[in-house]
This record gives C-alpha cells, sequence and structure tokens, in this order.
RNA sequence: GCCCCCAUGGUCUAGUGGUUAGGACGCCUCCCUUUCACGGAGGAGAUCGCCGGUUCGAGCCCGGCUGGGGGUACCA
C-alpha cells in the first residue's frame, strides 16, 4: 500500500487537512495483512501548480505542523511543480492519441452551452488549433468508483464537463498533475477530504485516458463548525498552528481527530498512535460530516496531559511558557490543567507573585474575619520545621480545629494572600513549594493592605 | 440551476432485522473535598429527519420526500 497526503501551499495546515494527513500515516503505519509491521509508505507531496497562491512560507509551514503532530512521510516532499517535464510529456500524449484537444472556449461559452443544450449536460468543445488543453469525455455511460469509505458512487459522462486540464501557456492543472503524480508515485490508495469527490471522475477520466489502472479511493467527511458549515477561520482554532498556540498536545490532537469520523472501539477513547494505527480501518469511517468540539478536544487533551510522565510534561511546559524550574509547579498542577495553556494563569503566582484580583481579595481576607484567620496562619508557620506540604497541613488544620470554623474560611485566605486569587493547585502543596521566607513575605503583604 | 454525498440525544459515536437504543463530551445532583480540578455515584436529554413499503418484527433492507453539506474556475 503507498498512500499520499498532497496539500496545497495556500495557507496553513487545516484540521481537516491534518485528520487527512493523519488517517493516511494511521493506514501506512498499521500492520500489514501479512504480517508486516509496516502496511506501506506515506507519501507527501506538495500541490504546488498554482504558482499565485503557494508560497515558501506556507510550504515551511505546513511541514512544521505535520512534523509537531508526528505525522511523518516517508517519500517527499514531492514538488508538484517540479514534475514539470513529466506532465507536459502525459499532455503531449493525450494529445497525439486524440484523447485531449485544444480549445479556446471561455467559462461564458460553457453556460452558453449549457443554456442551449440543459444544464445537467456536460460541455462538449470543438477541437482548436490552439487554446488550452480539455480532455475528451464520453458522452455515454458512467464514470464509476467503489468509494472505500462510501461504497459505489458515480456521474454520468454526460453530465460532465471535457475538463481544462492545461492552461493556454501549457501550464496543466490540478485534476491532470494530480493524476500524474498519483501514477508516477505508484499511489494505491488515495484518501483525502470529501471536497474531492467530484474531482474523482475527472481523474479517473485521466488515467483511463493514460490507459492506465487507477488507484483506488477514500473520501472523508468534511469537518464542520458548530454551525453545520464547513469548518474554516471563522470558527476560532481551525488550523494546527493554532492548537499548538492553544496548548493543545499533538497526540490530543491526534486522537481527537482521530475519533472525530471512526470510533476504534465500543467504550474507548483514548488511544496512543500505535494503538489507532493497528486499530484503524477505512471500512470504519463515517460518511457523514463532524462538527468539530473544542470542548471535547480540551478533555482529551487532559487525559493526554495526565498520562505524560511529570518530567516530559515539564519539559513540555517549559517550551510552551519559555520559563524554566518548572518541575515542582508541574507536580502540584497537573491533575488541575487541560491544556498547557492552563498552567501558567494557575501556577505563574509561583514564580511572579499573586494576580491581582482586587475583588477576591475584598471577598476573602477583607471581610469575613479573613484577616485574623491570616494572621494566625502567618504565626503557625513562621517557626515551622520542617517547612513541608505535611507539616502546612498539620499546622494549618489546627487552626481549623481551634477556632472551629470551616476549613476554607482558613485556607482560602491564606490561598489569595500567596496566589492572588481564589484559584490555586493544592494550598499545602502550593506553601510548600513557595517555602516559609516567601510565604510569610506574601501573607506580611497581604495583611498590610 | 445542475452534479454528487450525507442523515442515531446539543455534539462525537456504538449498534449491521428481535437491545430497557450502549458509551463519551457538555449540562444538573450528590460523594470526595481547602479553591479549581481529578476521581466516584446518579440524573435530565433521542417519537433513531419525515412518509410509505418489505417483514411475524425495522435505527438497521427498499422507495419517495425534507433537511444539511460538498462541488460546479484556463484554483487546489
Amino acid at each position: 500500500m503507498r498512500v499520499r497526503f498532497a496539500p496545497s501551499p495556500t495557507g496553513a495546515l487545516h484540521i481537516g487537512g491534518a485528520r487527512a494527513a493523519l488517517y493516511n500515516w494511521l493506514l501506512a503505519h498499521g500492520p500489514g495483512d501479512g504480517g508486516e509491521a509496516r502496511r506501506g509508505a506515506f507519501v507527501l507531496r506538495i500541490e504546488d501548480t498554482d504558482r499565485e497562491r503557494s508560497t515558501e512560507e506556507n510550504v515551511a509551514q505546513i511541514l512544521d505542523a505535520l512534523t509537531w503532530l508526528g505525522l511523518d512521510w516517508d517519500e517527499g516532499p514531492i514538488s508538484q511543480i517540479g514534475n514539470t517535464p513529466r506532465h507536459q510529456e502525459a499532455l503531449a500524449q493525450l494529445l497525439a492519441d486524440g484523447h485531449a484537444y485544444h480549445s479556446s472556449a471561455t467559462a461564458d461559452d460553457v453556460r452558453a452551452y449549457k443554456a442551449r443544450h440543459g444544464a445537467d449536460r456536460g460541455f462538449r468543445g470543438e477541437p482548436e488549433a490552439s487554446g488550452a488543453v480539455r480532455l475528451h469525455v464520453p458522452d455515454e455511460g458512467q464514470t464509476a468508483f467503489h468509494d472505500l469509505v462510501r461504497g459505489e458512487v458515480s456521474f454520468p459522462n454526460a453530465s460532465l464537463d471535457d475538463p481544462v486540464i492545461a492552461r493556454a501557456d501549457g501550464s496543466v492543472l490540478y485534476n491532470f498533475a494530480v493524476a500524474v503524480d498519483d501514477l508516477d508515485s505508484r499511489i494505491t490508495h488515495v484518501v483525502r477530504g470529501e471536497d474531492h469527490i467530484s474531482n474523482t471522475p475527472k481523474q479517473l477520466l485521466v488515467f483511463r485516458a493514460l490507459g492506465v489502472t487507477p488507484p483506488q479511493y477514500a473520501h472523508l467527511p468534511l469537518l464542520h463548525g458548530p454551525d453545520g458549515k464547513k469548518l474554516s477561520k471563522r470558527h476560532g482554532a481551525a488550523s494546527v498552528q493554532e492548537l499548538r498556540a492553544a496548548g493543545y498536545l499533538p497526540e490530543a490532537v491526534n486522537n481527537y481527530i482521530a475519533l472525530l469520523g471512526t470510533g476504534f472501539a465500543p467504550d474507548e477513547e483514548f488511544f496512543t498512535m500505535s494503538e489507532m494505527a493497528e486499530r484503524f480501518r477505512l471500512d470504519r469511517v463515517s460518511r457523514s460530516p463532524a462538527v468539530f468540539d473544542e470542548q471535547k478536544l480540551r478533555h482529551i487533551n487532559g487525559q493526554h496531559l495526565r498520562a505524560l510522565s511529570t518530567d516530559e510534561l515539564t519539559a513540555r511546559l517549559e517550551q510552551f511558557t519559555g520559563r524554566s524550574g518548572l518541575r515542582g509547579a508541574v507536580e502540584i498542577s497537573r491533575e488541575k490543567i487541560q491544556t498547557l495553556a492552563d498552567f501558567w494563569p494557575l501556577a505563574g503566582f509561583l514564580f511572579d507573585g499573586p494576580a491581582d484580583d482586587p475583588a477576591a481579595f475584598d471577598r476573602v481576607i477583607g471581610s469575613g474575619g479573613g484577616r485574623e484567620t491570616l494572621a494566625q496562619a502567618r504565626a503557625a508557620l513562621a517557626d515551622l520545621e520542617p517547612f513541608t506540604a505535611e507539616t502546612v497541613e498539620s499546622a494549618l488544620r489546627q487552626i481549623v480545629e481551634r477556632s472551629g470554623v470551616k476549613p476554607g474560611q482558613v485556607f482560602q485566605p491564606v490561598r489569595v494572600a500567596i496566589a492572588g486569587t481564589t484559584v490555586s493547585p493544592g494550598i499545602f502543596e502550593s506553601v510548600a513549594l513557595l517555602g516559609r521566607e516567601r510565604t510569610i513575605a506574601l501573607i506580611d503583604a497581604a495583611l498590610a493592605r
């Protein structure tokens, strides 16, 4: 099996594209039917025949996003524009064989043709001496294929326009280049988004004209935004880069987008890449579009985050935040965050001092006897030795017992004093990590307000 | 308009002729409990888009309809 992912570098790598790449990767990395460790090769090709919109920056960005996701390729990246000589050769062949012809017909001509022959009648041009190149489409029969996800799909040839496969300047167009490249790369399975399903008959016709056997096809359902429309920028984070910046883990992104459109097990949702590769099957892929739900991504991300060792999580958080020495804080925060981005707002006070939240201060310390209990806490902690989460806990709990108040009435003022807010990692652990000096200084500062 | 695809709670899914229609996210309640989470126990939420048909029996098979989506470039 040889599969490929062929993005066009006209923008960042979108989530939908990432999923197509992932499914191809899973296909190639799953165990082979004959017991091979790997089922096949994953080829990366850059669809850059549109010189106007393709940029080097976008290529670099896409490669970077794929690398971050861990979707490494076995061959490529192949630049489609780099195959121009081969495209021209194939084009000349079709022209010589009479499978294609020059035509100067414009979009208006095509419209006029349909007005005359019926809206469901595909355009048929007259061969001319020059102009763009169109492929001859038969008037009879169907161009059909067995889609590995959807089953039989067919298009009546009579309704298909003779597609333009090369511009008047001789440069080839997408549907032609794709077929030639898939042929040359010996691609056996084309797995791509459903937005390409109506391109498939055109490509099949190119293969037929070339007299070769086409690959098999599988069209994945599209990803939609909450409004039911194709996922795009206006739905928020729509690119892999944005997901990365939002603090999601690549393994969680892969897990979630793989789940969108296929289940791997009836009652399980947490999977590693190798588990997914092992279980992935095209015929298990859903045929209906799925709505991208960032809340569920957050949930899955939290699970992957907690599955990481503290050392590994620390390394990722230090990379993400650009700070170092985070291990202790990570240890006491890891149960409380869902994304890498959640960490700093929760634990940043341990490094940069308390957050500024006057409302929390007034509510917890500035009223209800908060100052008094805080002062008691200061006294209890001032000479505490050793200064560990355990000793801090028993010291503070003694205050609770002695004064007969609810635990929160003692813990919350301390929390606000050191963190500035009412949300933080466990209070004993936080105090212990800060150490006696800093804790006392922070309590004094709060008492002085 | 034309061509094509799709249709199970708000969302993602399991289910392939006989189930109290299962699970997950989200939401609600409770437990745990120092906040927030995590974890645990419950709960609300689906006439399986609609109408016909096949069948003793249909979410599952067939047809029509409706709704949604994609495509419709000398873009990819």
